[in-house]
DNA sequence: ATGTCATGTTGACATCGTCAAGATGAGGCA
DNA sequence: TGCCTCATCTTGACGATGTCAACATGACAT
Protein backbone atom coordinates (compact mmCIF):
# COMPACT_ATOMS: atom_id res chain seq x y z
CA UNK A 1 0.00 0.00 0.00
CA UNK A 2 1.69 3.11 -1.41
CA UNK A 3 2.18 5.66 1.91
CA UNK A 4 0.86 8.94 -0.24
CA UNK A 5 -1.70 8.65 -2.87
CA UNK A 6 -3.21 10.80 -5.25
CA UNK A 7 -6.41 10.35 -4.65
CA UNK A 8 -6.81 10.17 -1.01
CA UNK A 9 -8.04 6.47 0.50
CA UNK A 10 -10.48 6.62 3.01
CA UNK A 11 -8.80 5.51 5.87
CA UNK A 12 -5.13 7.73 5.93
CA UNK A 13 -2.75 4.79 7.10
CA UNK A 14 -0.70 6.85 9.63
CA UNK A 15 -3.02 9.47 11.24
CA UNK A 16 -1.65 9.22 14.75
CA UNK A 17 1.43 10.44 14.65
CA UNK A 18 0.55 12.64 11.65
CA UNK A 19 -1.80 14.45 14.02
CA UNK A 20 0.84 14.69 16.99
CA UNK A 21 3.15 16.37 14.35
CA UNK A 22 0.26 18.77 12.96
CA UNK A 23 -0.33 20.15 16.81
CA UNK A 24 3.48 20.97 16.89
CA UNK A 25 2.94 22.61 13.80
CA UNK A 26 0.19 24.46 14.24
CA UNK A 27 1.32 25.18 18.33
CA UNK A 28 4.35 26.77 16.93
CA UNK A 29 2.56 28.70 14.11
CA UNK A 30 -0.60 30.17 16.13
CA UNK A 31 -0.24 29.34 19.97
CA UNK A 32 -1.86 26.77 22.03
CA UNK A 33 -4.96 28.85 22.62
CA UNK A 34 -6.26 28.72 19.18
CA UNK A 35 -5.48 25.17 18.61
CA UNK A 36 -8.33 23.11 17.50
CA UNK A 37 -9.23 19.56 16.90
CA UNK A 38 -10.97 20.79 13.40
CA UNK A 39 -7.69 22.33 12.00
CA UNK A 40 -5.60 19.53 13.01
CA UNK A 41 -7.52 17.66 11.26
CA UNK A 42 -8.48 19.63 8.11
CA UNK A 43 -4.47 19.73 8.25
CA UNK A 44 -3.84 16.33 8.38
CA UNK A 45 -6.56 16.20 5.33
CA UNK A 46 -8.85 13.87 7.15
CA UNK A 47 -12.57 14.99 8.49
CA UNK A 48 -13.41 16.85 11.32
CA UNK A 49 -13.46 13.99 14.03
CA UNK A 50 -11.12 11.89 13.23
CA UNK A 51 -9.09 12.81 15.87
CA UNK A 52 -11.43 11.63 18.22
CA UNK A 53 -11.23 8.07 17.45
CA UNK A 54 -7.65 7.97 18.63
CA UNK A 55 -7.27 10.28 20.90
CA UNK A 56 -10.81 10.52 22.30
CA UNK A 57 -10.62 14.15 22.64
CA UNK A 58 -8.99 17.37 22.98
CA UNK A 59 -7.44 16.39 26.20
CA UNK A 60 -6.31 13.06 24.92
CA UNK A 61 -4.57 14.66 22.26
CA UNK A 62 -2.57 17.16 23.98
CA UNK A 63 -1.73 14.71 26.91
CA UNK A 64 -0.01 12.21 23.95
CA UNK A 65 1.90 15.46 22.55
CA UNK A 66 3.53 16.18 25.84
CA UNK A 67 4.23 13.04 26.44
CA UNK A 68 6.20 12.84 23.06
CA UNK A 69 7.03 16.12 24.40
CA UNK A 70 9.03 14.97 27.26
CA UNK A 71 10.75 11.65 25.53
CA UNK A 72 12.34 14.61 23.57
CA UNK A 73 13.31 16.78 26.47
CA UNK A 74 14.60 13.51 28.51
CA UNK A 75 16.74 12.50 25.17
CA UNK A 76 18.04 16.29 24.59
CA UNK A 77 18.96 16.57 28.49
CA UNK A 78 20.91 12.80 28.01
CA UNK A 79 22.91 14.12 24.58
CA UNK A 80 23.83 16.88 26.15
CA UNK A 81 25.17 14.87 29.42
CA UNK A 82 26.74 12.54 27.50
CA UNK A 83 29.16 15.39 25.54
CA UNK A 84 30.57 16.22 28.78
CA UNK A 85 32.97 14.24 30.85
CA UNK A 86 32.58 15.20 34.36
CA UNK A 87 30.00 15.06 37.01
CA UNK A 88 29.99 18.31 37.57
CA UNK A 89 29.90 19.40 33.69
CA UNK A 90 27.68 17.26 33.16
CA UNK A 91 25.12 18.85 35.68
CA UNK A 92 25.56 21.92 34.15
CA UNK A 93 25.01 20.35 31.02
CA UNK A 94 21.61 18.95 31.63
CA UNK A 95 20.35 22.54 33.01
CA UNK A 96 21.54 24.15 30.23
CA UNK A 97 20.08 21.66 28.05
CA UNK A 98 16.40 21.48 29.75
CA UNK A 99 16.50 25.34 29.31
CA UNK A 100 17.99 24.86 24.90
CA UNK A 101 15.00 22.28 24.89
CA UNK A 102 12.25 24.52 25.92
CA UNK A 103 13.63 27.57 23.49
CA UNK A 104 13.89 25.60 20.96
CA UNK A 105 10.68 23.68 21.16
CA UNK A 106 8.62 25.88 22.93
CA UNK A 107 5.40 23.88 21.23
CA UNK A 108 6.41 21.10 22.95
CA UNK A 109 7.33 23.17 26.57
CA UNK A 110 4.28 25.06 26.68
CA UNK A 111 1.94 21.91 26.35
CA UNK A 112 3.78 19.91 28.69
CA UNK A 113 3.40 21.50 32.20
CA UNK A 114 -0.56 23.17 31.32
CA UNK A 115 -2.52 20.77 33.34
CA UNK A 116 -5.60 22.02 33.34
CA UNK A 117 -5.50 21.02 29.51
CA UNK A 118 -3.72 17.44 30.25
CA UNK A 119 -4.92 14.20 31.28
CA UNK A 120 -2.05 13.76 34.32
CA UNK A 121 -3.47 10.72 35.55
CA UNK A 122 -2.20 9.08 32.25
CA UNK A 123 0.03 6.67 33.61
CA UNK A 124 2.08 7.01 30.36
CA UNK A 125 1.88 10.79 30.59
CA UNK A 126 3.31 10.35 34.05
CA UNK A 127 5.85 8.09 33.60
CA UNK A 128 7.64 10.32 30.86
CA UNK A 129 7.69 13.42 32.79
CA UNK A 130 9.02 11.28 36.24
CA UNK A 131 11.85 10.10 33.55
CA UNK A 132 12.68 13.67 32.27
CA UNK A 133 12.88 14.64 36.25
CA UNK A 134 15.11 11.69 36.90
CA UNK A 135 17.99 12.92 34.43
CA UNK A 136 18.01 15.71 36.35
CA UNK A 137 18.05 14.13 39.49
CA UNK A 138 20.55 11.42 38.60
CA UNK A 139 23.20 13.96 37.22
CA UNK A 140 23.06 15.83 40.90
CA UNK A 141 23.47 12.84 42.93
CA UNK A 142 26.44 11.09 40.97
CA UNK A 143 27.75 14.70 41.49
CA UNK A 144 27.18 15.36 44.95
CA UNK A 145 29.02 11.54 44.86
CA UNK A 146 31.69 12.45 43.05
CA UNK A 147 32.30 15.75 44.97
CA UNK A 148 31.92 13.59 47.86
CA UNK A 149 29.97 15.93 49.34
CA UNK A 150 28.03 14.36 51.30
CA UNK A 151 27.77 11.03 49.54
CA UNK A 152 23.87 10.81 51.45
CA UNK A 153 23.16 14.55 50.80
CA UNK A 154 19.67 15.02 53.44
CA UNK A 155 18.60 18.11 50.92
CA UNK A 156 19.34 16.41 47.52
CA UNK A 157 16.01 16.46 46.81
CA UNK A 158 15.33 20.22 47.87
CA UNK A 159 18.68 20.47 45.83
CA UNK A 160 17.23 19.35 43.06
CA UNK A 161 13.41 20.96 43.11
CA UNK A 162 16.13 24.10 43.41
CA UNK A 163 17.64 23.39 40.12
CA UNK A 164 14.62 22.69 38.53
CA UNK A 165 12.89 25.64 39.40
CA UNK A 166 15.56 27.70 38.72
CA UNK A 167 15.45 26.33 35.63
CA UNK A 168 12.40 26.08 34.53
CA UNK A 169 10.99 29.39 36.00
CA UNK A 170 13.74 31.01 33.40
CA UNK A 171 12.38 29.54 30.54
CA UNK A 172 8.84 30.06 32.01
CA UNK A 173 9.73 33.83 32.11
CA UNK A 174 11.43 34.01 29.15
CA UNK A 175 9.15 32.22 26.63
CA UNK A 176 5.92 34.18 28.81
CA UNK A 177 8.32 37.40 27.59
CA UNK A 178 8.28 38.65 30.85
CA UNK A 179 12.28 39.19 31.03
CA UNK A 180 13.12 42.55 29.26
CA UNK A 181 15.72 42.70 26.93
CA UNK A 182 15.53 39.32 25.56
CA UNK A 183 13.68 40.13 22.18
CA UNK A 184 10.13 38.37 21.10
CA UNK A 185 11.32 36.09 17.86
CA UNK A 186 12.17 32.57 18.79
CA UNK A 187 15.23 32.98 17.61
CA UNK A 188 16.21 35.86 19.57
CA UNK A 189 14.75 34.26 22.25
CA UNK A 190 16.61 31.45 21.83
CA UNK A 191 20.09 33.31 21.51
CA UNK A 192 19.81 36.02 23.79
CA UNK A 193 17.96 33.51 26.33
CA UNK A 194 20.44 30.93 26.19
CA UNK A 195 23.92 33.43 26.91
CA UNK A 196 21.83 35.31 29.93
CA UNK A 197 20.51 31.45 31.20
CA UNK A 198 23.87 30.22 31.57
CA UNK A 199 25.22 33.40 33.62
CA UNK A 200 22.14 33.10 35.36
CA UNK A 201 22.14 29.32 36.24
CA UNK A 202 26.19 29.65 36.81
CA UNK A 203 25.09 31.66 39.98
CA UNK A 204 23.61 28.18 41.22
CA UNK A 205 27.00 26.60 41.76
CA UNK A 206 27.36 27.46 45.38
CA UNK A 207 23.51 26.75 46.32
CA UNK A 208 23.90 23.36 44.54
CA UNK A 209 27.19 22.14 45.44
CA UNK A 210 28.38 23.98 48.42
CA UNK A 211 31.21 21.75 49.01
CA UNK A 212 32.73 22.43 45.63
CA UNK A 213 35.41 25.09 44.55
CA UNK A 214 34.31 27.14 41.44
CA UNK A 215 36.10 26.21 38.77
CA UNK B 1 -29.78 54.75 43.30
CA UNK B 2 -30.11 51.78 45.33
CA UNK B 3 -26.86 49.48 44.68
CA UNK B 4 -28.62 46.23 44.69
CA UNK B 5 -32.44 46.52 43.83
CA UNK B 6 -34.74 43.47 43.69
CA UNK B 7 -36.26 44.28 40.27
CA UNK B 8 -32.87 44.40 37.90
CA UNK B 9 -32.18 48.13 36.94
CA UNK B 10 -31.47 48.50 33.01
CA UNK B 11 -27.71 49.71 34.07
CA UNK B 12 -25.52 47.29 36.52
CA UNK B 13 -23.89 50.19 37.99
CA UNK B 14 -20.77 48.48 38.99
CA UNK B 15 -20.37 46.23 36.23
CA UNK B 16 -16.50 46.28 35.63
CA UNK B 17 -15.37 45.54 38.82
CA UNK B 18 -17.91 43.01 39.37
CA UNK B 19 -17.09 40.95 35.86
CA UNK B 20 -13.41 41.34 37.30
CA UNK B 21 -14.88 39.40 40.68
CA UNK B 22 -16.52 36.68 38.55
CA UNK B 23 -13.54 36.28 36.73
CA UNK B 24 -11.58 35.41 39.55
CA UNK B 25 -14.27 33.50 41.04
CA UNK B 26 -14.79 31.55 38.03
CA UNK B 27 -11.05 30.80 37.50
CA UNK B 28 -10.60 29.64 41.06
CA UNK B 29 -13.42 27.23 40.51
CA UNK B 30 -13.54 25.47 37.08
CA UNK B 31 -9.99 26.63 35.75
CA UNK B 32 -9.08 28.83 33.00
CA UNK B 33 -9.14 26.50 29.91
CA UNK B 34 -13.06 26.59 30.45
CA UNK B 35 -13.69 30.17 31.16
CA UNK B 36 -15.96 32.02 29.28
CA UNK B 37 -17.40 35.80 28.56
CA UNK B 38 -21.20 34.18 28.54
CA UNK B 39 -20.97 32.67 31.65
CA UNK B 40 -19.22 35.97 33.41
CA UNK B 41 -22.08 38.49 31.74
CA UNK B 42 -24.21 35.52 33.47
CA UNK B 43 -23.06 35.27 36.89
CA UNK B 44 -23.02 38.86 36.82
CA UNK B 45 -26.19 39.28 35.98
CA UNK B 46 -25.99 40.89 32.89
CA UNK B 47 -26.58 39.91 28.86
CA UNK B 48 -24.01 38.17 27.36
CA UNK B 49 -21.75 40.70 25.11
CA UNK B 50 -21.92 43.16 27.79
CA UNK B 51 -18.63 42.27 28.93
CA UNK B 52 -17.34 43.79 25.87
CA UNK B 53 -17.55 47.56 25.94
CA UNK B 54 -15.79 47.09 29.24
CA UNK B 55 -13.03 45.19 28.11
CA UNK B 56 -13.25 45.15 24.46
CA UNK B 57 -12.85 41.29 24.05
CA UNK B 58 -11.94 37.97 26.35
CA UNK B 59 -8.24 39.50 25.92
CA UNK B 60 -8.95 42.62 27.87
CA UNK B 61 -11.31 41.46 30.17
CA UNK B 62 -8.28 38.74 31.37
CA UNK B 63 -5.61 41.34 30.86
CA UNK B 64 -7.67 43.86 32.86
CA UNK B 65 -7.69 40.78 36.02
CA UNK B 66 -3.86 40.14 35.20
CA UNK B 67 -3.19 43.58 35.58
CA UNK B 68 -5.61 43.61 39.15
CA UNK B 69 -3.22 40.41 40.00
CA UNK B 70 0.22 42.23 39.82
CA UNK B 71 -1.42 45.14 42.19
CA UNK B 72 -2.35 42.34 44.88
CA UNK B 73 0.65 40.53 43.96
CA UNK B 74 2.97 43.76 45.00
CA UNK B 75 1.04 44.54 48.19
CA UNK B 76 1.24 41.58 49.26
CA UNK B 77 4.82 41.47 48.80
CA UNK B 78 5.25 44.90 50.56
CA UNK B 79 3.41 43.92 53.61
CA UNK B 80 5.31 40.82 54.29
CA UNK B 81 8.82 42.67 53.33
CA UNK B 82 7.37 45.52 55.90
CA UNK B 83 7.22 43.15 58.52
CA UNK B 84 10.71 41.95 59.29
CA UNK B 85 13.18 44.62 60.38
CA UNK B 86 16.82 43.23 58.11
CA UNK B 87 17.20 43.83 54.73
CA UNK B 88 18.18 40.20 54.45
CA UNK B 89 14.91 38.90 55.99
CA UNK B 90 12.94 41.16 53.78
CA UNK B 91 14.52 40.00 50.89
CA UNK B 92 13.51 36.59 51.89
CA UNK B 93 9.77 37.61 53.02
CA UNK B 94 9.87 38.94 49.66
CA UNK B 95 10.43 35.61 47.92
CA UNK B 96 8.13 33.82 50.42
CA UNK B 97 5.21 36.49 50.21
CA UNK B 98 5.78 36.19 46.11
CA UNK B 99 5.29 32.02 46.61
CA UNK B 100 2.45 32.78 49.12
CA UNK B 101 0.49 34.88 47.23
CA UNK B 102 0.77 32.21 43.46
CA UNK B 103 -0.40 29.55 46.11
CA UNK B 104 -3.64 31.50 48.29
CA UNK B 105 -4.48 33.18 44.70
CA UNK B 106 -4.01 30.49 41.71
CA UNK B 107 -6.58 32.33 39.95
CA UNK B 108 -4.35 35.45 39.46
CA UNK B 109 -1.31 33.84 39.50
CA UNK B 110 -2.19 31.71 36.46
CA UNK B 111 -3.71 34.51 34.41
CA UNK B 112 -1.10 36.82 34.81
CA UNK B 113 1.57 35.16 33.01
CA UNK B 114 -0.37 33.34 30.37
CA UNK B 115 0.97 35.85 27.74
CA UNK B 116 -1.03 34.14 25.25
CA UNK B 117 -4.48 35.48 26.38
CA UNK B 118 -3.27 38.50 27.01
CA UNK B 119 -2.42 41.90 25.50
CA UNK B 120 1.08 42.47 27.29
CA UNK B 121 1.59 46.07 25.56
CA UNK B 122 -1.12 47.12 27.41
CA UNK B 123 0.73 49.84 28.83
CA UNK B 124 -0.86 49.44 32.68
CA UNK B 125 -0.71 45.80 32.72
CA UNK B 126 3.37 46.41 31.54
CA UNK B 127 3.72 48.99 34.47
CA UNK B 128 2.08 46.76 37.35
CA UNK B 129 4.25 43.88 36.29
CA UNK B 130 7.52 46.06 36.52
CA UNK B 131 6.43 47.20 39.55
CA UNK B 132 6.19 43.92 40.94
CA UNK B 133 9.13 42.67 39.83
CA UNK B 134 10.72 46.12 41.32
CA UNK B 135 10.20 45.40 44.51
CA UNK B 136 11.85 42.32 44.37
CA UNK B 137 14.80 44.26 42.69
CA UNK B 138 14.80 46.58 45.18
CA UNK B 139 14.68 44.63 48.62
CA UNK B 140 18.22 42.88 46.70
CA UNK B 141 19.89 45.67 45.82
CA UNK B 142 19.20 47.09 49.61
CA UNK B 143 20.24 43.86 50.85
CA UNK B 144 23.30 44.16 48.94
CA UNK B 145 24.16 47.42 49.96
CA UNK B 146 23.20 46.82 53.79
CA UNK B 147 25.87 43.96 53.63
CA UNK B 148 28.59 45.86 52.15
CA UNK B 149 28.67 43.39 49.16
CA UNK B 150 29.26 44.67 46.28
CA UNK B 151 27.29 47.90 46.56
CA UNK B 152 27.38 48.20 42.96
CA UNK B 153 27.26 44.38 42.07
CA UNK B 154 27.97 43.91 38.55
CA UNK B 155 25.99 40.47 38.72
CA UNK B 156 22.77 42.09 40.66
CA UNK B 157 20.50 42.26 37.66
CA UNK B 158 21.69 38.29 37.41
CA UNK B 159 21.08 37.49 41.08
CA UNK B 160 17.31 39.29 40.69
CA UNK B 161 16.77 37.49 37.68
CA UNK B 162 17.79 33.83 39.59
CA UNK B 163 15.87 34.57 42.27
CA UNK B 164 13.07 35.67 40.32
CA UNK B 165 12.84 32.25 38.14
CA UNK B 166 13.45 30.40 41.45
CA UNK B 167 10.51 31.30 43.24
CA UNK B 168 8.51 31.74 39.96
CA UNK B 169 9.32 28.01 38.83
CA UNK B 170 8.84 26.65 42.04
CA UNK B 171 5.43 28.59 42.26
CA UNK B 172 4.39 26.99 38.80
CA UNK B 173 5.44 23.70 39.35
CA UNK B 174 3.64 23.16 42.61
CA UNK B 175 0.39 24.99 40.62
CA UNK B 176 0.91 22.54 37.91
CA UNK B 177 0.99 19.89 39.84
CA UNK B 178 4.42 18.57 39.10
CA UNK B 179 6.47 18.86 42.24
CA UNK B 180 5.42 14.98 43.77
CA UNK B 181 3.94 14.64 47.24
CA UNK B 182 2.37 18.02 47.14
CA UNK B 183 -1.53 17.21 46.98
CA UNK B 184 -3.74 18.46 44.92
CA UNK B 185 -6.04 20.17 47.19
CA UNK B 186 -5.50 23.93 47.41
CA UNK B 187 -5.11 24.17 50.88
CA UNK B 188 -2.54 20.82 50.64
CA UNK B 189 -0.43 23.00 48.19
CA UNK B 190 -0.46 25.92 50.00
CA UNK B 191 0.49 24.36 53.19
CA UNK B 192 2.72 21.56 52.15
CA UNK B 193 3.91 24.13 49.46
CA UNK B 194 5.08 27.02 52.06
CA UNK B 195 6.77 24.75 54.07
CA UNK B 196 8.76 23.10 51.01
CA UNK B 197 9.35 26.14 49.88
CA UNK B 198 10.95 27.67 52.53
CA UNK B 199 13.36 24.89 52.53
CA UNK B 200 14.21 24.77 49.02
CA UNK B 201 14.26 28.37 48.75
CA UNK B 202 16.56 28.78 51.94
CA UNK B 203 19.12 27.08 49.71
CA UNK B 204 19.62 30.11 47.80
CA UNK B 205 21.52 31.77 50.31
CA UNK B 206 25.19 31.41 48.91
CA UNK B 207 23.70 32.28 45.53
CA UNK B 208 22.23 35.56 46.19
CA UNK B 209 24.16 36.84 48.81
CA UNK B 210 27.61 34.90 48.41
CA UNK B 211 29.47 36.87 51.03
CA UNK B 212 27.21 37.29 53.92
CA UNK B 213 27.35 33.76 56.27
CA UNK B 214 24.62 31.81 57.11
CA UNK B 215 22.19 32.90 59.97
C1' DA C 1 -16.13 -15.63 0.43
C1' DT C 2 -17.51 -13.92 4.41
C1' DG C 3 -17.69 -11.50 8.59
C1' DT C 4 -15.49 -8.49 11.96
C1' DC C 5 -13.76 -4.49 13.57
C1' DA C 6 -10.58 -0.65 13.55
C1' DT C 7 -10.61 3.49 10.98
C1' DG C 8 -12.73 7.47 8.91
C1' DT C 9 -17.12 10.33 7.54
C1' DT C 10 -21.35 12.82 8.04
C1' DG C 11 -25.00 14.99 10.61
C1' DA C 12 -26.51 17.27 14.58
C1' DC C 13 -26.36 20.10 18.81
C1' DA C 14 -25.10 23.22 22.38
C1' DT C 15 -21.79 26.67 23.28
C1' DC C 16 -18.57 30.16 22.33
C1' DG C 17 -16.50 35.09 20.78
C1' DT C 18 -17.62 38.93 18.24
C1' DC C 19 -19.99 42.34 15.67
C1' DA C 20 -23.99 45.48 14.36
C1' DA C 21 -28.21 47.61 15.55
C1' DG C 22 -31.41 48.94 18.84
C1' DA C 23 -33.16 50.03 23.75
C1' DT C 24 -32.60 52.48 28.18
C1' DG C 25 -31.88 56.02 31.28
C1' DA C 26 -28.58 59.25 33.87
C1' DG C 27 -26.93 63.81 33.70
C1' DG C 28 -25.93 68.20 31.28
C1' DC C 29 -28.03 72.25 29.37
C1' DA C 30 -31.85 75.15 27.75
C1' DT D 1 -39.05 71.82 33.76
C1' DG D 2 -38.15 69.58 29.11
C1' DC D 3 -34.97 68.07 25.73
C1' DC D 4 -30.66 66.00 24.17
C1' DT D 5 -26.61 63.34 24.38
C1' DC D 6 -24.07 59.53 25.19
C1' DA D 7 -22.35 55.83 28.06
C1' DT D 8 -24.32 51.55 29.22
C1' DC D 9 -26.77 47.39 28.32
C1' DT D 10 -29.77 44.10 25.23
C1' DT D 11 -30.92 41.50 21.25
C1' DG D 12 -30.04 39.27 16.91
C1' DA D 13 -27.02 37.08 13.96
C1' DC D 14 -22.88 34.56 12.19
C1' DG D 15 -19.15 31.43 11.81
C1' DA D 16 -16.30 28.31 14.54
C1' DT D 17 -15.58 24.79 17.98
C1' DG D 18 -15.86 20.11 20.86
C1' DT D 19 -18.39 16.14 21.23
C1' DC D 20 -21.58 12.55 20.34
C1' DA D 21 -24.29 9.14 17.51
C1' DA D 22 -25.08 6.90 13.24
C1' DC D 23 -23.12 5.36 9.14
C1' DA D 24 -19.45 4.03 5.47
C1' DT D 25 -15.17 1.76 4.16
C1' DG D 26 -11.92 -1.66 3.68
C1' DA D 27 -7.96 -4.50 5.87
C1' DC D 28 -7.51 -8.83 7.75
C1' DA D 29 -8.57 -13.27 9.76
C1' DT D 30 -11.24 -17.21 9.33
Amino acid sequence: MPRKTLKKPYHHGDLRPALLRVVGELVAEQGIESLSLRECARRAGVSWSAPGHHFGDKTGLLTAFATEGFGALTAHMEKRRDEVSSPLEASAAVGAGYLEFALKHPEYFRVMFRAEMLNQDDPVYAAASARAFGVLESSMRLCHQSLGTAAVDEHLRQRCLLAWSAVHGFATLVLEGAVAGIGRTPKARLKRGMELGREVLWLLGPALFPGARRA
